[in-house]
DNA sequence: ATCCTCCTACTAAGAGTCTAGTACTATCGC
DNA sequence: GCGATAGTACTAGACTCTTAGTAGGAGGAT
C-alpha cells in the first residue's frame, strides 16, 4: 500500500467514517477553515492516486474510499515497526506499555485481548 | 517532538546505533549509494533543526544525536494512534494481533510482557 | 431569457524533502 | 613548498505537499 500524507489521512478518515461524501460534505466534516477548492484538489489527487473513486450525483460528485482503513493503518504500523522497532511487535508493545503510563485497567484489557486471541487460535 | 522525515529517521538510526559518527561513518553505515555531500547536507539540516550536534574532530566533524530514540518512536506511535486508532492503544493492539498473523509464541510473549508490567505496578 | 449560485477544472505559488554538484580549505606525504 | 586527498560550505534542481484563486459550466429562480 502506498503511503498516505497526513492531510490525505484526514480526508480518508472522513470518507471512512461518513461513507461516500461530496466535497462540501468532507469540508463540513473536517470543519477547519480550508477553502472549498482546497478540498476539491485534495480529493482529485486522491483519485489520481487511486485511493478514492467518484460518481456524479446531481451536479456534484460523490467521493468514496477505495482503500480499506485497516489496510492503511496496517501499513502505517508496518512503517513504524520497521523504522523504530526492527520489525518486532514485542518491542513496540514494550514501549507502548512502558512509556505511555497505561493504567492497570488498560493493561488488563490488553492482556484479555491476547487471551481471547490465544483461545481462538487453539480452537 | 517535531516530526522526522523518513530519510532523517534513517540517519538518526545510524547515530543511535553507532553512536556519534562522522559523515563518512554515517555514509558507510547506510551503505546505499548516496553521495557524500548528500549525507553532509542531510546532517546539516538535522543540525539546523536541533536533532543533532557536532564537534570538530581532526579535520572532520563528528555528529551526535541530540534526541532520544525512544522519544522519537513514541512520537511516531502517538501519530499513528491519533491518525488511525482514536488514541486507543487497545485498538492498535487489536489490529496488531489480528492482522499480522502473529504466532502463538509471540502472543504468549506479549502476554508475558503485560504480566510483568502488571506485577511491577502492584509492587 | 437572464442572473445567481453551486460546482468542477485548471493553474499556480510557497514550503519542505532529497539529491548532488562546485568551490574552497586544511592537512598529509614527500 | 607542493600536489593529492579528505573534508566542509554553499548552491541548486527536481519533486512532493498543501493551499487556494480564477475561469467556466450547469441549474434553478424570476
Amino acid at each position: 500500500m502506498q503511503r498516505l500524507t497526513p492531510r490525505e489521512i484526514e480526508l480518508m478518515t472522513v470518507l471512512w467514517e461518513r461513507g461516500p461524501s461530496t466535497v462540501a460534505g468532507v469540508r463540513d466534516a473536517l470543519g477547519d477553515g480550508s477553502a472549498y477548492t482546497t478540498i476539491l484538489t485534495l480529493l482529485r489527487v486522491l483519485e489520481e492516486k487511486g485511493h478514492v473513486a467518484r460518481e456524479v450525483e446531481g451536479r456534484a460528485h460523490r467521493y468514496a474510499a477505495l482503500i480499506d482503513r485497516d489496510d492503511a493503518s496496517s501499513s502505517a504500523i508496518d512503517r513504524v515497526l520497521g523504522q523504530f522497532f526492527r520489525g518486532s511487535p514485542e518491542r513496540l508493545l514494550t514501549q507502548l506499555v512502558s512509556d505511555r503510563g497505561l493504567d492497570d485497567a488498560t493493561l488488563r484489557r490488553l492482556r484479555a485481548l491476547l487471551d481471547e486471541r490465544l483461545a481462538e487460535d487453539s480452537k
